[in-house]
DNA sequence: TAGGTACGGGAACCTTG
DNA sequence: AAGGTTCCCGTAC
């Protein structure tokens, strides 16, 4: 007997000669591990009233005390097989006979009914065979196991016809094994070429840690940590590849679009040369999808694939371009070793016919930055901790819907519920969002910014707001200010949120910012998965409860504020922005945070006396502008007096401790569409009006400059296509213009940089001597200067029309 | 294969005269 | 030509 802890990397269901079988690969303290369940039967709910014609197969009904929402009992219909339950629950479609959460993977269901997250303990008789401590049903329990995950950064070289130069593998593990022991941190680059060398066996290559049998050729040292093998032929570097794979065995993937280019490519080189391409752990070959155009997904058996640039985006990483150049440059503050675009592929090939050290080495330093990214930004950990709570694998945490499901189907089983299939959703319309308010534009000093802490979901908490409780309304019900009710008992939630609350609380006291912001994304999402037709759990009722709530939480915290005599410029959604009184001028931030106790004990009683509820909502006080503008609408030209200030857009100087920064929110220099010249203009025409510094000499400075070509690099848009340039028929806006006078080539652009000439919009990599300054002038410069100096009865006309105006 | 709504602003397109 | 409408993109929360 066997006891061991765990994580879990891959699940799947397998249909073996009719056998229905679960299989969970991962890895933990006995090293990578297989666990198949035997005694598992895939199953789905039907009305107990539906009568079966005899012709359906099923291999049991059985009564259960559940219901659906509807509250019609339900029974459960077991099968032998996933097939067969397809089959099935195909027929029973096409009589019109409903079915019940019969699109839920059985790998799933298994974990989730389970309360397991990934983390397992393992009870059984585990045997090793090729690699993998193997168990056959053993005793599974959800536990707190943390594994140390090996990591094997992946990048390929290509030539230009098509041809396999090298494979380089960084490779990490914080799980040393005994067995098979592993150096910490690893290089290796296989490259392709046909005459190697006479090798020079020396010193160091004895110390070459992997064991692996290249008959004849030996490891040469290529950097501290790094080797190089030469192999003689592409198949070679193919097989070879294989035999790095099963001797580090990672347990994650990383690269930089290393599914949708290194995997597919290799995928294609192994299938040419008749090779199995055994990836994963019990050499199964990769699944690789196309999920849409351009966008790539892969199953690998008992490993995780990550890619850079989506993990990055998902954690709100955002950069110029998502070129590894770009962002290692960013992040890194390294460039790689070949350049510029241009001359990539000229170098690689140069390289690979006259300085394969050369080649390899480049090779290996992809590798590496990205491996440095991944490390830097800690997104292995941030994902990690995503799939512990959401409960989904480490490649899936951004399925938002995925992760309710595995939330609340468990939870609401054991309040006597099962849920409908997603496809017998029905769209009954959407709610309302977020309340935005505004007063006049303009500029102002020592406004103080509050706001709740996680609206949504402490509203959920406080106001018990979800499915079941919905279904329940009918006991002890409880009025929210939208006039919908819920049950103030029968709820799950509000509860599993308390727990994220507590636990968010404890990671930002032991320092685990990844912990913290894995929290906060899971309990940002569910409110959205509510309102989302795609989610089983979609009740418009449910988003109107919260949106309106917090409408009215906003609306009546104004008002508090108001009555108290002080005014408030804006809010948006969960915030407020306050214009302390002159007699708080002296200890600003001190003044906001009393401000916000108030605030707080006024929520406080007003829910306890109106909902005789607890509340768990929170008024922050986020920060104190020194200097702030709201800019007006800039379609309303009535002048100042009519019009209300543009929403989502404002700028502020903040003090951030002893000092103090500018604060940019909707406004042009946070916009990626805008030239880099309209928002560098922005941003110092803030700073020096913020600073109280002249502008209008200024202003006309830039212009002349602008003229005089001084800022010609930075006059290039940047937007994205967001379908086929010739999908553009009702509307061809500039960029599609732009976009099309590219070769056709460049048929499925997702992006176009480009300048506007005299000629119209023009891509940059074309040639462009004719600027049109003109346009520059109107179109980027005057629309952010005359938002700021209408306020000063000014305008780049006037200032530009030799009326000598002065300022200050 | 899938979280939501609110919003501004530019430019093209459409209507009207 | 002027003014309103629609599309498109990117953003705030």
């Amino acid at each position: 007997m066997n006891r061991c802890k765990g994580y879990i990397l891959t699940r799947e269901h397998l249909d073996i000669r009719g056998r229905h079988l679960l299989r969970y690969i991962g890895t933990g303290s006995a090293g990578p591990f297989e666990i198949t369940v035997t005694r598992d039967r895939p199953l789905f709910f039907i009305d107990r009233k539906t009568r079966l014609p005899g012709h359906i197969r099923f291999n049991e009904r059985r009564r259960v005390e559940l219901a659906s929402f509807e509250g019609r009992p339900v029974d459960a219909l077991y099968f032998n097989t996933q097939a067969h339950l397809y089959r099935v629950r195909g027929q029973l479609r096409d009589m019109g006979i409903q079915t019940f959460e019969a699109d839920i993977l059985p790998q799933d269901r298994f974990l989730m009914e389970r309360f397991i997250h990934g983390s397992v303990g393992i009870k059984g008789i585990g045997r090793y065979r090729s690699g993998l401590l193997r168990f056959t049903d053993p005793v599974l329990c959800p536990t707190e196991f943390q594994p140390g995950l090996s990591l094997l950064s992946l990048d390929i070289e290509t030539g230009q016809s098509g041809e396999l130069y090298s494979i380089a593998c960084h490779f990490e593990t914080r799980n040393p094994e005994p067995a098979r022991p592993q150096p910490a941190v690893f290089g290796i680059v296989l490259i392709q070429d046909h005459a190697p060398p006479a090798a020079q066996p020396g010193p160091a290559v004895s110390q070459f840690p992997l064991d692996m049998d290249f008959p004849g050729l030996e490891p040469e040292p290529l950097t501290d940590t790094g080797w190089m093998i030469r192999l003689p032929t592409e198949k070679e570097l193919l097989t070879g590849f294989l035999q790095i794979m099963t001797s580090l065995d990672p347990d994650i993937i990383i690269g930089w679009h290393v599914i949708g280019f290194d995997l597919v490519f290799l995928e294609k080189k192994y299938r040419v040369h008749g090779i199995r391409f055994g990836l994963g752990r019990n050499s199964q070959p990769p699944e690789i999808r196309e999920i849409r155009k351009g966008a790539h997904a892969v199953d690998v058996c008992g490993r995780i694939v990550m890619d850079g640039p989506p993990n990055l985006r998902a954690a709100y990483y955002s950069f110029e371009n998502f070129r590894l150049e770009t962002v290692a440059s960013e992040l890194l503050g390294k460039g790689k070793d070949i350049g510029r675009e241009t001359d990539k592929v000229a170098e690689i090939e140069r390289r690979f016919k006259q300085d394969k050290t050369g080649l390899a080495r480049y090779n290996l330093m992809d590798c590496t930055l990205v491996w440095e990214i991944f490390e830097k930004t800690g997104l292995i950990d941030l994902t990690w901790k995503r799939a512990r709570l959401s409960g989904l694998t480490m490649d899936n945490v951004g399925r938002s819907v995925a992760a309710f499901d595995h939330i609340m189907l468990p939870r609401i089983h054991r309040n006597g519920r099962v849920a409908p299939n997603v496809s017998d959703i029905r769209d009954i319309g959407h709610a309302p969002g977020g309340w935005v308010f505004t007063q006049s534009p303009g500029f102002f000093e020592q406004i103080a910014v509050f706001d709740f802490k996680s609206l949504y979901p402490s509203i959920i908490r406080t106001f018990k707001i979800d499915p079941l409780s919905r279904l329940n309304a009918d006991t002890n019900p409880l009025n929210t200010p939208g006039e919908i009710s819920f049950s103030r008992d029968i709820h799950v939630l509000p509860e599993f949120i308390t727990s994220l609350m507590k636990s968010r609380e404890t990671a930002k006291k032991e320092k685990d910012p990844h912990l913290s912001q894995a929290v906060k994304i899971l309990m940002n999402c569910f409110y959205g998965v509510m309102g989302t037709t795609k989610s089983r759990f979609y009740n418009p009722d449910l988003s109107r409860s919260i949106t309106g709530t917090g409408r009215w939480l906003l609306k009546i915290t104004r008002e508090f504020l108001e009555q108290d005599g002080y005014q408030v410029l804006y809010g948006d959604t969960d915030s407020v922005f306050v214009q302390l009184k002159p007699s708080q001028f002296q200890t600003g931030e001190a003044s906001a945070r009393r401000l916000a106790r108030r605030i707080n004990t006024f929520i406080t009683q007003t829910l306890e006396e109106r909902f005789h509820l607890e509340s768990h909502l929170e008024m922050e006080f986020e920060k104190l502008f020194l200097r702030f503008f709201l800019p007006a609408l800039r379609g309303g030209k009535d002048g100042l007096k009519t019009g209300d200030s543009a929403k989502k857009r404002y700028a502020g100087l903040v003090k951030k401790g002893d000092t103090q920064e500018l604060v940019f929110t909707g406004l042009e220099f946070v916009r990626s569409d805008w030239t880099r010249f309209a928002r560098q203009f922005q941003y110092d025409l803030f700073y020096r009006i913020f600073h109280d510094q002249d502008v209008v000499e200024w202003i006309r400075r830039k212009i002349m400059d602008l003229k005089n070509r001084r800022h010609d690099p930075d006059l290039v848009y940047k937007k994205r296509l967001t379908k086929p340039s010739e999908d553009y028929v009702k509307i061809v806006p500039p960029h599609v213009k732009a976009a099309r006078l590219l070769p056709d080539r460049v048929g499925n652009l997702r992006e176009i940089s480009y300048v506007m000439t005299l000629r119209g919009p023009v891509p940059v990599a074309l040639p462009h001597d004719d600027l049109d300054y003109n346009h520059y002038i109107e179109k980027q410069l005057k629309p952010v200067a005359d938002a700021v100096l209408r306020f000063f009865n000014l305008s780049v006309a006037e200032i530009m029309g030799g009326k000598q105006l002065t300022l200050f």
